[in-house]
DNA sequence: TACCACTGGAACGGAACGTTCCACTCCGCT
DNA sequence: AGCGGAGTGGAACGTTCCGTTCCAGTGGTA
């Protein structure tokens, strides 16, 4: 069954993901060419799998939603509150969940089951840093979470192991900070505040064919039900 | 003098740097026409003070590079060698420096002033963090603080203020998390690597006018002698 | 051999953007 | 009072870029 053509098509299937992975880590606007290039496969093979490039940023970003579920409730099943938090953390900044949804959101109109698995994950993280909680200093809220791993998501250095490399060390930093002596100044995030790049879009405009997604600071406060799955 | 005509003229190009300042923050690669609207102004006024975008690109960053250079000039009159890198770490965050520095590099060809200050920059910020280094945690260089700085740059939501407010929030955790116990796990950055962004433009193409400044990640190395300043 | 699912990539249409250009305004000087 | 010109807003232009469509070729499969 699976040999020549057809094997060559799954192949491409799996190569175009990786590829669009890649190239829209690096960048949120990229041209969808670079997708077909980096994949070594031309723009027709990607056109036959998905009906336009939202489509292609959406399936994108719901798996990394996915991916960041998975992580969550491997790291619930760690017995201490703290290790299990610290899996948690570790786990989300290892596979680099959050370009996949924080930095690729407002490129797309999410779908029903998007939001849902949004809200499952807030859900899961916020259980977890809630049996985290007691061994965090003084004021820390879920939301500043959602932060700190878009924070975590900022260091980039060419090479992606190397990459992954340096995150850990900070991912290290940040956890230490977390468990340190003393409150933090200032109001800490809201909720909407650390998932503004959610917005949802409006109802009386169902959905713009393409939205190039500039990502300006909008004072606009249109944030849905999406989760804090960062 | 100063009057009339002239004064509007002043204005205009005091609220042009502004919104310079604002729009490329927000988006690095805005139109020009989006800073003529931001400053209130038509675009023959910027085209009037600037040959054209990269001018402008470059004028706002070698202003963010002094003003890192300020900041830390002031921090190291401070005795106290902690207080003077916290001084110095807050005032650069505060100052939303990094933006101007890091982030819009690449976007234009530096000049030779430009590497200059960057250089100074780099110095004073290494001097600082070598005051500051007996109260750390083994295994912390300098050019940590580039990347830490850089992360906290990611700390942002819609509105200045508290965005500013939740920096300061999370520099308060990194500086916890620098004189926490333990050493740090992975490679540090390299300079290199923490600059990677400056890369030098290659002699052979001296100046393409206008370069779109796609922000992936080469592998390339042509990082030249500009400096770590966050 | 005939078919056809699938592919690569050229071609297309349109949007975005940097830059130029021009008609107009109004200050400052004669 | 009248003029010159610096300064301005914004339309227009040419180019580049990009998402999408289309078509001819290819090679398994029957």
């Amino acid at each position: 069954m699976t040999s020549g053509r057809a094997r060559e098509a799954a192949r491409n299937s799996e190569a175009i993901l990786a590829a669009a992975r890649d190239v829209f880590l690096a960048d949120s606007r990229a041209p969808i060419s670079a997708v077909a290039e980096r994949a070594g496969v031309g723009i027709s093979a990607l056109y036959r799998r998905y009906p336009g490039k939202e489509d292609l940023l959406r399936t994108l970003c719901h798996d990394g939603l996915r991916r960041f579920i998975a992580v969550a409730e491997r790291a619930a099943l760690e017995p201490d509150d703290w290790a299990a938090f610290e899996i948690f953390l570790r786990g989300v900044v290892e596979a680099d969940v959050h370009s996949l949804t924080v930095h690729l959101a407002g490129t797309f109109t999410p779908t029903a089951e998007m939001n849902a698995d949004a809200m499952r994950a807030s859900d899961l993280g916020d259980a977890l840093f809630d049996r985290a909680r007691g061994r965090m200093r003084a004021g820390v809220v879920p939301s500043d979470m959602t932060m700190l791993l878009e924070m975590c998501a900022a260091a980039r250095v060419p090479g992606a192991e190397r990459t992954t490399e340096l995150r850990r060390r900070y991912v290290t930093l940040l956890l230490d900070g977390l468990r340190a002596e003393g409150e933090l100044p200032g109001p800490p995030p809201e909720p909407a505040e650390a998932n503004w790049r959610w917005r949802a879009v409006s109802p009386t405009q169902p959905s713009r064919p393409t939205q190039p997604a500039r990502d300006a600071q909008p004072s606009a406060e249109g944030s849905a039900g999406a989760a804090g799955a960062g």
